[in-house]
DNA sequence: CTGAAAGCGCTAACAC
DNA sequence: GTGTTAGCGCTTTCAG
């Protein structure tokens, strides 16, 4: 198996008896071929099985028709759904996806990731990494002079960035509000890791609709977790022990939600009639718990696609008249789903 | 805000005063630069804010450091897990990763998808795609000229490919073992669908060690699911009227155990005292469903890592001595966990 | 130690 | 319609 050298454009030319222009033009699709030429250069196309080859093209276009994306967690259902969109996103408007993943959701260090997407030519970059304490503080130094379209995802509002995002405050206020009407009026919470903006987001919706509706929250109304069902499970027995009266539980996600439904079987606690249990996410698994789980759906696949458009925009937007389109965000609302674990 | 141009090594030799073939040997440390030289020359780097472009390097190294992965279902757990490991064990070896995802699990059409990498200049792919019915027909007309180191996942083993994968076959020996040594006897199986390898796989485990236990296995004894908890639902209760005596279910995957939990308790079958069940996967909520479930854990993380340095492997073997360092598999074992759902 | 020339694979701009 | 020239950003000779 010898390592054959990449068949160029030279190879067609010569073998077609024309000159490199020629096939470009063809491969191109120009119209200043002659059919004849166009069809024989075709024919030698094949034959050779030669492919253009897009790097030598973004080298001459200034164009690569590649983006970056930054990922975190991919080993976690919601980033890979929201992979999942980019990706089809991507792929059905012609470009390609140089992926990269950093080794947690805490790094700071995005220097070598920047620079090796860009010394790859990328012609804008998503950034799907959730917002968590200070992991995006680095953009506020780096950003002005990077030059390049970005799109972050899931992250505080900011007049100046393109941002994605679900609404997790509303999500939050959904959950309890749909709570507050089937009728339970003690409701805990789980919230995920509080340093998360969405954990935040989705506690606040949580404790603005309570007391909105008059009842009093204390910190011993809710406990946190890390979003996993391990955690959900800790959490709720915390809760159970902090706020022994309580008639409901809102988790910040699905898998905790799990978890803490698990602790109330233990403690002989029927769902829904005891304690209603709602979750966050809408996962598909949720539909089979026991009981089936009411939680609060986002479509982060949509998300993922919403990226990509946002990024699109700007990128052509940008070549077309000189200038950025500039940054716009979009808000995806989330939806409730509900089941019996929330049926009084 | 201006389009500006890209900074470029012409850039750095004329404000540093050298030849760009000076530049280059810096940013490349090379040893014959004079220390001062160097030292001038990294300063203005800096100061320009200067990148080296891979890609002019691609061009003319005729060596990308980048490698294609192909995906499907991205969506689902399993998928993103393997994408995790390629990712982490691509960044670890200062590869770059171009992603394409597959429109569907059954794509048949994937020129289109090979030609996009290949003009890219990757150095080999992943194909992380499972075997299902003939979906991988394409790679015996269109492998032997390709002449690039391709590492696929999840097939059929093959002495002429480099394939690495999890022992599905093992996995439903183990599953039905368990069982048997549990007391069980009259053990269900609900398939994933039949057309994916690694769901005739998990059967035939499951199958013949039943068999090799002298315990006759009838069609009636295991109905087919499509993955989804819904399907293990539904399935399961195909079973319970093909098969009203089965005292354990093996689910070909831990979503669709789940739909089977459902749909006993429903009917009023404890697990595990009357019916035990045991999953496939290894997913983290598994172990706070009700009652816990017992799984075959497989390392998906492991997988795409190990696909990365068997592709590594051959393409580095390649260059180094001209010549492929040649086709070899890799096998992983998955392991048994056990849990409440099979504990008599 | 440093620079000049050539060229990776392709296309834009201009000739013919 | 088609070919020629130049050059994208870089590195590889090979001189000096």
């Amino acid at each position: 198996m010898t390592k054959r050298r990449r068949v160029t454009i030279k190879d067609v030319a010569r073998a077609a008896g024309v000159s490199t222009q020629t096939v470009s033009r063809v491969i191109n699709d120009r119209p200043d071929v002659a059919e004849e030429t166009r069809q024989q250069v075709t024919l030698v196309i094949d034959r050779l099985g030669y492919r253009p080859s897009a790097i030598a093209r973004s080298l001459i276009r200034q164009r690569s028709f590649t983006i970056g994306v930054v990922t975190a967690g991919l080993k976690y259902i919601g980033p890979s759904r929201t992979l999942n969109g980019i990706a089809d996103q991507a792929e059905q408007s012609g470009y390609a996806l140089l992926l990269k993943e950093l080794p947690s959701f805490q790094t700071r260090e995005v220097e070598p990731i920047i620079d090796s997407l860009l010394s790859r030519h990328v012609e804008g970059i998503i950034w799907a990494v959730p917002q968590i304490g200070d992991n995006h503080e680095w953009l506020y130094s780096r950003l002005p002079d990077l030059n390049l379209p970005i799109v972050f995802l899931t992250m505080e509002d900011h007049p100046d960035l393109s941002i994605v995002y679900i609404d997790n405050y509303a999500g939050g206020c959904m959950a309890a509000r749909h709570l507050l009407e089937q009728g339970y009026r003690r409701i805990g919470h789980i919230t995920g890791p509080l340093d998360w903006w969405e954990a935040q987001q989705r506690q606040a919706g949580w404790q603005q609709t309570l007391e909105k509706a008059g009842l009093g929250v204390e910190p011993a109304h809710s406990a946190e977790g890390n979003w996993s069902s391990a955690s959900g499970a800790r959490a709720a027995v915390r809760l159970l022990e902090q706020y022994p009266r309580l008639d409901a539980i809102f988790a910040a996600n699905d898998q905790m939600a799990l978890g803490a439904i698990h602790v109330l079987g233990e403690r002989g606690r029927r769902v829904p009639q005891d304690v209603g249990v709602i979750g966050f996410d809408g996962i598909s698994e949720a539909a089979y718990f026991r009981p089936p789980l009411s939680t609060i759906d986002q479509d982060q696949h949509k998300l993922g696609c919403g990226a990509v458009t946002e990024l699109l925009k700007r990128i052509e937007g940008g070549h077309e008249d000189g200038k950025d389109s500039g940054a716009q965000s979009v808000l995806l609302r989330p939806q409730l789903i509900v089941r019996q674990s929330t049926a009084r």
